[in-house]
DNA sequence: TTGGGTGCAAACTATTTGCATTCGA
DNA sequence: TCGAATGCAAATAGTTTGCACCCAA
């Protein structure tokens, strides 16, 4: 056993101890996705991490993933980025935070919530209450000039 | 001729007008299309916009709403708003506001450009500018308490 | 043995593409 | 006449649903 087999080893426990503690009983195909997001901070779609999940190992169905991501994100392990029209992102740092989403690229950058003061002058609609106030800013590559 | 064939007669030379000076050829689909969403301030999603054109005359094609919308978005008639993971939204104001986006009832409301100060001290990504600061801040229905 | 939990194939929905048709020069 | 513009059926991509299977009580 190398060193990284140990790390694995550790990781594994340490995600199935927390899908535990987030009441998720921890499944094969849980513990998998959960050690592909986890490992790092990072943000990812759904299909990326379909991908990431399934280049080793038995491979999981896209349902599975599906369901899992949404699964994981409403017991708050990971978070759910509302950033493109088109795919859900999911972000593997739960903590408050903004972003920054490149249009051409897809790429995700965290803006810490101390980087942005927001001042609003306006009541939510008649009957609601603010839910979110997780800023995205949309950004473009610079054109060459 | 009623009073309101008048308006409508109004109206449509109105719109005409209106997709020509944006260099968009006036075909019956498009006018069609423009006096759904242009006959008042609204926002509205692509298959609220394709039901409502088709309930009266001939059917405009589900495909032809849809790419239509993307034409008129994109020479700056209305404009298309990120707001749901799911569904695109269409405003048929264009000048700058942010919104508020129930979703409870998927219901979109606008905050004017003066009711909201935002302070960013963090720099977009490297070889990135800025491309769009319009802010939607989610609600949800109050709770009964 | 049984009932909720789990995983996934198939279904569904929003949107885009490819192409036959039409239009303007 | 001919190339570009137009409209739409069919294809696609992302996500959700419904159901067979499994496992703990």
């Amino acid at each position: 056993m190398n060193t990284n087999d140990k790390m694995s080893a550790e990781q594994r426990r340490k995600h199935i101890q927390l899908l535990r503690s987030h009441g998720i009983s921890p499944t094969m195909q849980r513990i998998k996705i959960a050690s592909t997001i986890l490992e790092r901070p990072q943000h990812l779609s759904a299909d990326q991490i379909l991908a990431m999940t399934n280049t080793h190992g038995r491979p999981v169905s896209k349902a599975t993933v599906y369901n899992t991501l949404g699964l994981f994100a409403s017991k708050g392990i990971i978070r759910e980025l509302f950033v493109d029209q088109d795919r859900a992102f999911y972000d593997s740092s739960t903590h408050p935070h903004h972003h920054f989403y490149n249009l051409d690229t897809q790429e995700i950058t965290d803006i810490a919530v101390e980087a942005i003061h927001i001042d609003l002058n306006a009541q939510p609609p008649a009957g609601c209450e603010i839910s979110n106030m997780e800023i995205v800013i949309q950004v473009r590559n610079k054109k060459d000039s």
